[in-house]
RNA sequence: GGCGAGGUAGCUCAAUGGUAGAGCAGUGGACUCAUAAGCCAUUGGUUGGCGGUUCAAAUCCGCCCCUCGCCA
């Protein structure tokens, strides 16, 4: 057992398709800390599932005339499908529709209820006399009383943009069936976070010197001036979590005080999965344990101040109801790198208008690994940034095809054809090839630097400035001069153009895992750097439900080893011929690409 | 309205008080192993605006403008 290393990464909704704009802000740095952790040979776990709970669910169902069961399991299949074919190497994705997750969301309700962290209040809320049932807000339409507009949502006005206070609403309406509302009084419970402040506080406090600027100084700013206010986390809704206390029948937990709570419950339902029930420990009560939590702006609220608070409030009442004689307190995060939002050609991303680049779309067209490309160096994680599709075209043909793709296919098709697909003994090396080796040895350094402060888009930018210096190099020792005149300098000058590649390959491979992989077969290993996304249906008291596990297998990382070193390359190793790992682009998909988008 | 982040070359970004830099795009050149890819050289800036502190400000302070997020 080495480093236990938790990656946490946000539950998308399962009532929308995801984009670009969720992929660069959250899943896909995930997964290249998480990669390139397992390089490290830590204790990895990815975690993450679908949200399946909450109104937007059942108002898609309501829309379609169908189950919110049935709306979920239909994202869900997608996120799943996506997800393997980029690659994310998610040790389980699962779902918060699970018998598990409902049982661990009641332990850690209840720990919070036994530590005197919650209370109950009585509000007034929409109810449906038709329906018998309590209208979510956003079910409800009526007149805005700031600017007067009618059709405005109960809980916002799209017009004047205001957040309503619902009850002010005037002429209501339900949007389901046209009738009117009336208000009725009902109770509900509340996290008491105005007790858990100044902890939650001191725990900003102790992390804020290497966290992002916009996390820690919204959250504390917030503390500072407003203070924390408790909030609700009950629902007059049926569709969601009971409320696990006698009497309480209808209510469900809020959506943000449950998903959150995956976090915890996928862990606890990988260990189930692999017979190791209490696997959870190592990664949730262990204070070695370091948890990073991968999450877009609009979500760092709940990461940095609720979700601290609520695992504060546990304290170690939740491992006590796990059966553990000797409880522990729970891990507290150790990052949240929050990332900013991307925009599209300029303007904001919006689901409903299409104005998006959905995920599964540009895989029908493009490869992976060109996305993940494009989607590190242009990553949100110190402001908005923009995806272009002609500076998606310009960086796949320059950087992708052209510096790093064309530097290996030029090498490794020399080397084939000059060596008969053997690494050439290089003998001594000169000065030249020594310089040379050093650099790239040196971005072992500098790029684990970078990954470790979670600046992803300089790490790969760093990869990508080596593989310039071995371009430069081979125009510098020109070996098909050189095997003009002398074939032991060119062979030289060849062994330390593929062990330069052998090694970038490795730096690669967290943002490039596809390509890598391919090199990592052309250079002759038997063995694949990273293991494959596999799916598997689970029955349980509840429903049945898929999940997608990563797999080691007998990849290079499934052993704790650091294989983040230069390990030499064997002269006289057989290697096989390569092809391309990039495809060029045609500028025509730009023009192609923009006439697709919504306006 | 409150809290916070961001605004630097045509584009994407670096630079935490000490001569404003890099990549791409543009322009010029020599090479040919490679997906006509790679390499060398080079043009380009009132650091959002105004004011202040300082020998010295992109950087520190004040006010204002614009973009985004959270909260009311």
């Amino acid at each position: 057992m080495t480093k236990p290393v938790l990656v946490a990464v946000a539950w998308p909704y399962a009532s929308a398709r995801i984009h670009v704009g969720n992929i660069t802000g959250a899943y896909l740095p995930a997964d290249i800390l998480a990669r390139y952790h397992r390089l490290r040979g830590w204790d990895v776990l990815m975690v993450s599932g679908s949200d399946s709970h909450g109104t937007p669910v059942t108002v898609r169902a309501d829309e379609e005339n169908t189950t919110p069961e049935e709306v979920y399991k239909q994202y869900h299949a997608d996120f799943i499908a996506l997800f393997q074919k980029l690659g994310l190497t998610y040790d389980i994705f699962t779902s918060t529709h699970t018998s598990n997750h409902f049982d661990v969301s009641s332990k850690l309700f209840l720990s919070l209820k036994e530590n005197g962290y919650l209370y109950t209040e009585s509000s007034l809320q929409w109810y449906s006399p038709q329906q018998e049932r309590f209208l979510p807000d956003r079910y409800v339409e009526g007149t805005c009383y700031f600017c007067g507009k009618t059709g405005a949502r109960s809980d916002q006005c799209d017009n004047c943009g205001h957040l309503l206070e619902a009850e002010k609403l005037i002429d209501p309406i339900s949007k389901i069936d046209g009738s009117t509302p009336e208000l009725r009084e009902t109770t509900h419970f509340y996290l008491d976070l105005e007790k858990l402040q100044d902890r939650v506080a001191d725990f900003l406090r102790e992390r804020q010197d290497y966290w992002r600027p916009n996390v820690v100084r919204q959250s504390l700013g917030q503390i500072e001036t407003e203070g924390l206010h408790g909030r609700p986390i009950t629902r007059d809704l049926s569709w969601g979590i009971p409320v696990p206390v006698e009497g309480w029948e209808g209510k469900c937990m809020y959506v943000w005080f449950e998903a959150v709570i995956g976090y915890l419950s996928s862990v606890v339902e990988w260990g189930l999965l692999h017979g190791e029930p209490d696997a959870w420990r190592h990664w949730w009560t262990n204070p070695e344990a370091e948890t990073l939590y991968c999450i877009g702006k609009d979500n760092i609220p709940f990461h940095a101040i609720i979700w601290p608070a609520e695992l504060i409030g546990v304290g170690e009442s939740f491992d006590a109801r796990m059966g553990n004689a000797q409880p522990e307190p729970l891990v507290l995060p150790y990052d949240v790198p929050a990332n900013e939002f991307m925009n599209l050609e300029g303007r904001k991303l919006s689901g409903s208008k299409n104005w998006a680049v959905w995920g599964l779309d540009f895989l029908e067209s493009y490869d992976p690994d060109p996305m993940r490309y494009y989607l590190t160096v242009n990553m949100p994680e110190t402001r908005d940034s923009d995806w272009d599709w002609e500076e998606f075209y310009q960086r796949n043909n320059n950087e992708l095809v052209a510096t790093w793709g064309n530097l290996a296919n030029r090498v490794l098709a020399f080397a084939y054809k000059n060596w008969e697909g053997k690494v050439p003994e290089p003998g001594e090396l000169r000065e030249q090839d020594v310089v040379l080796l050093e650099t790239i040895k040196a971005g072992f350094t500098s790029v684990a630097e970078l990954m470790e402060a979670v600046k992803l888009r300089a790490a790969l930018s760093e990869t990508m400035r080596l593989a310039t210096e071995v371009n430069k190099y081979l125009d510098t020792s020109a070996p098909w001069f050189e095997i003009k005149q002398d074939k032991d300098q060119a062979a030289k000058s060849i062994f330390t153009a593929m062990q330069a590649i052998d090694w970038l390959k490795l730096l690669f491979s967290p943002f490039l895992p596809h390509t890598s992989e391919k090199l990592q077969q052309f250079l002759g290993y038997d063995k694949p750097l990273f293991g494959e996304l596999i799916t598997r249906e689970v029955a349980d008291d509840l429903s049945t439900h898929t999940v997608m596990l990563y797999e080691p297998g007998d990849s290079m990382t499934a052993k704790s080893i650091d294989l983040w070193e230069p390990v030499e390359l064997a002269p006289g190793k057989t290697f096989l011929q390569p092809s391309p790992l990039f495809q060029k682009l045609d500028h025509s998909i730009v023009d192609e690409e923009r006439a697709k988008l919504g306006h």
